[in-house]
DNA sequence: GGAATGATTCGGCCCGCGCCGAAGCATGGC
DNA sequence: GCCATGCTTCGGCGCGGGCCGAATCATTCC
């Protein structure tokens, strides 16, 4: 009677079925990519040991892998599988009366702004890279990212010392996917000369004991002016 | 970041991640109710160790038990569990892209005609879901499924105790993802109650021992004039 | 009553696999 | 060239859980 491929169907199941690969793929679920080392960390456990939950994910197909420099970003393979896993949640809260944990005030805060090593990345990363490219002060459209003439000039107005950034070995204009908003952000020596510009401007500043920034209200006023960005949501 | 109850996906997971009860669910998945006996025998394992199996699969939530003299019938608890192992398998099917294995007989049976928990999926499902919707009959283009004033007097019209559909508790008209032809067939009341009109009119009938369904000589000529569905291939 | 059948519980074997420490590559920054 | 960081591979430990044999309970039939 009916064998088809149920062992497949008990394949996918194991997969789930470990607690911190269920955990990653719950981190996975809302489309985001994240790193390997971000990814052992919501699991709770070592590296080494996330590496090989992360391949077998990625040999059956349940997850994507992308190189960006020395980090490994992982998503989730297909919308259908973060439909699957939907599903298989809907099972967990039919069978579990009712148990959810809103969202952290953390949470929100670095969705919205936060660095990333050291240039901005969250809602407010990515809204600057919209502009900056809209201004056509930066393209993105190409394999890397590149400055324009005039944008040098632009960001060279707006205080960045643009021979400084120029003369040192990293990579001057690149963008970065943004683990939040799934889209590209400003990284490089650009990216890291904006943020500091921001910060010695005082129009973000560090929220304690976190990755997060907040815009201060003179960033509020500078940031609609100089790159028509209202961050009031 | 991100914890949720990702243990209970883990738990659900590593449930389905046993080939033996992947076997039973498997099974179990058109809705009939079986013995444990059928279901060990199904998943090629002892009475004994199959009890196990159930016992945790029922205690989960998975699978509820009616005692039936001598006999304990197990069926899947609810549609929501029937739709995320089909959920599943689709995932399963985009995996293999290609058959390592040739099609089998009842691949071919099943991948043509089956029932989905109480509902048709298969191919002859997806098409008597298109024919409805080429007929203005249901409406599939919104976030779920309706049914059109004109459809309701087309279903009446067709032997459906659209009151009665209309009372139940469940969902009404629901799309449900065919995982052999990835595109949506008819679930809900709705898709019930057609499988158990064409199955009264002896339009289908059951292939023994299988969930596939066969369209008989009376179906052929009932489904095209009524649908326009030719079921010849 | 006794025998047969379906299903469960108990006990013990054993394999699979998740885990981490240590070491090995790759990339980036200096 | 160096070191730091992120990720992977390898090896061995240990536990959880699936498996069956044997025994027990429940139901039906004679």
């Amino acid at each position: 009677m009916t064998t088809v491929n149920a062992l497949n169907l008990a394949e996918v199941g194991s997969l789930i079925g470990d607690p911190a690969r269920a955990q990653m793929l719950t981190a996975l679920m809302d489309g985001r990519a994240l790193t390997a080392g971000e990814l052992a960390w919501c699991a709770g456990i070592t590296p080494q040991t996330a590496s090989g939950h992360l391949a077998k994910m990625q040999t059956a197909g349940l997850l994507t892998m992308e190189k960006q420099g020395r980090h490994r970003y992982f998503r989730l393979s297909s919308p259908t599988v973060a439909g699957m896993l939907e599903s298989m949640h809907v099972v967990c809260a039919v069978d579990t009366p009712k148990r959810i944990r809103p969202e952290t005030r953390m949470d929100a805060d670095l969705r919205q702004a936060r660095t990333c090593y050291d240039h901005l990345a969250g809602v407010l990363g990515v809204a600057l890279a919209d502009a900056l490219a809209a201004r056509s002060v930066i393209d993105f459209s190409g394999d890397g990212g590149l400055v324009t003439v005039g944008g040098r000039d632009f960001l060279a107005g707006f205080g960045l010392d643009m021979a400084k950034l120029e003369k040192g070995k990293r990579h001057f204009c690149r963008p970065c996917l943004d683990w939040s908003e799934r889209r590209h952000h400003i990284a490089g020596a650009v990216g890291a000369g904006l943020a500091d510009r921001l910060f010695d401007l005082q129009w973000i500043e560090r929220i304690k004991d976190s990755r997060a920034v907040r815009v201060t209200p003179a960033g509020r006023t500078g940031l609609k002016e100089t790159f028509g960005i209202d961050p009031s949501a």
